[in-house]
DNA sequence: TGACATTATGACACCGGTGTCAGGAATTTA
DNA sequence: TAAATTCCTGACACCGGTGTCATAATGTCA
């Protein structure tokens, strides 16, 4: 069987070339009758041009490449759910780039990597996406980039964020609700400027409803499992324990709730749990964790799909969005005894 | 910032395009003199091949395809990082495909993804590997592809896997000899091949104790959470309830274990459970179970690094390999009383 | 109907590499 | 030292598309 080529379909059309080449793309100046001779062709041949000869005639990929570097596992596969979608829709292909975040080495890295892939355009999941010497090293190569769920920033760039700040407030509103006045805190990696938005979130609503902060309840952790566990040691051995505990995210939420299992405490009689994300472990382990759900696929999805739009046409204007988060009540908190 | 390509590379150095090309290729018959001036230019001019056209002239892309549809994405993850590791050293990326394995389109669905991206192989992950018209499909096309965790063939493939039989036998060993003699069984999805393994592994342990096997015990799940929920419903209605349960996988272990937790009974005192796989929510409940630790990540990296030197140079005898897996202990799984 | 504007089409170079082949330089052999 | 062999090197076509520009065909208007 023979390549099928854009020749191939010339010849069998008897048109030039570059006039099959119009009919693909959509340009105009052609005649219906050559139009539909060329498109009958195409259908009789079986042809799909190759994509690799197109990006070399107009230098792009089609690829776009999705940057991340985050200790939670489920968070990543929702972000690729979501940036697949976006380029399936558009013909585009997702490459995935793993990718410390932290040392001298990553504006190599991904000089690399735009060297060897001739990426169309960069996906930026947290904590990519505010990490300032990143983003200005990509606007100075001119390589088209999209920020997921980062601050938000006076630029030109595509932007697509949860409010973070408000699930944060809406959770804790949640406990105090519950009647619970000492709420300890979990923060997440220091890098990422979610954690900052949640535990404003936090502070804010204590605020309102007049309860002091109080320092001695709040944790470092990282977003990871393993941070979580050690700060929820903290917490537990507090005296008196607080009756609630808030962390940044859900893996960190259900390292409490491990730990505090561990130590026969009851929850949520004897603790109430919530965590943030709505992880897939929210609803897998018991008591299920309440939680704010993050809609990560549909940000992604709206990057990208915004990404490949301006990569075949640059805006103007930047577009920069904020979707709603919501909460999601499950057994891990209750009113206090 | 002109950019570098062979040709300046070609007149900076003062030789041909072909014979920098012969230098990037480490192709003989260049003299060293010529060599080390050429590689000179390469550094003074910071050049990098650019992967587009030499695809176009080879016709490869350098990029491999990776099919999933896995209910656990925790395993979708390892296997993505697995892939990777391969492709970085061999500076190929990776494209991902998930993909509906059921019905019809399937092929269609390939043979599309085929023709739009030029993938140099494909990796078939559980269950792709193991579905027979795709793996004709592809052999009729000649695109070269690897299989991760599937079943045994005698044919000309590559081929990595794990003992699944061996890993269930000895997980339910570790459980007759913690004293259960009523141990229920939850499958995994009928269409993967490990399914039946494991399954195999269960009853040759059963077997081999002499313990007469029971149908009541067995449940079909098909590794998704939610499979395990319907599963462990049925297994702690039965009367007498077991007093051990072992999963085909940890997402279906943990539903036994919340279910279990849900209705007051202690994990292991009253019921031991046991799962597969080591998934992160292993060690992320409590009890942490206990569980057969697959090397996914590796298998992934063995299959995509030996599907990358078939593509280089097709191989004539095939590739079989399978790792071994090991038991982990922990919490979920004690001496009955 | 002639002058002019517009539309349709193809020839050809080009993107940045690799494959083929011919011919000159260097080395070995007689 | 001449002939034969091997080693280097470059010219040129090619991969399969797209961009530029000239020209042919058609349409519009006076």
């Amino acid at each position: 069987m023979k390549k099928v080529t854009i020749n191939s379909v010339a010849s069998h059309a008897g048109v030039s070339k570059k006039t099959v080449s119009r009919v693909l793309n959509n340009e105009p100046n052609v005649s219906a009758a050559t139009r539909e001779k060329v498109l009958a062709v195409f259908k009789e041949l079986d042809y799909t041009p190759n994509p690799i000869a197109r990006g070399l005639a107009q230098n792009r990929s089609f690829i776009i490449g999705c940057l991340y570097d985050n200790p939670s596992k489920s968070y990543i596969t929702r972000v690729q759910t979501g940036a697949l979608e976006a380029c399936k829709e558009n013909n585009y292909n997702l490459l995935i780039h793993p990718c410390e975040f932290r040392g001298e080495a990553l504006i190599n890295n991904i000089e690399q990597l735009l060297q060897t892939s001739r990426l169309d355009g960069i996906v930026l999941t947290p904590p990519f996406g505010d990490f300032a010497k990143l983003v200005s090293f990509l606007k100075s190569k001119k390589i088209p980039y999209a920020r997921v769920a980062s601050a938000l920033l006076q630029d030109d760039s595509i932007s697509v964020r949860s409010n973070d700040e408000q699930g944060a407030f809406e959770i804790t509103e949640h406990l105090i609700n519950l009647g619970h006045k000492s709420i300890a805190f979990i923060k997440g990696h220091p890098d990422h400027s979610a954690t900052q938005q949640r535990f404003k979130g936090y502070r804010r609503s204590l605020a309102s409803h007049g309860i002091e902060f109080d320092e001695r309840l709040v944790e470092e952790g990282n977003f990871s499992y393993h941070s979580g566990v050690d700060s929820a040691r903290s917490i537990l051995d507090l005296s008196p324990r607080p009756t609630a505990v808030f962390a940044s995210n859900d893996y960190m939420a259900a390292a409490v709730l491990k730990l505090a299992t561990q130590r026969q405490l009851k929850v949520p009689d004897d603790i109430s749990i919530a965590g943030f994300d709505n992880a897939p472990i929210a609803r897998h382990i018991w008591p299920g964790l309440t939680t704010i759900a993050q809609p990560v696929e549909e940000m992604t999805k709206q990057a990208v799909t915004q990404l490949i739009s301006h990569i075949a046409q640059p805006q103007e204007q930047p577009y920069q969005v904020t979707l709603e988060s919501r909460l999601i009540t499950r057994e891990s908190t209750s009113a206090i005894k």
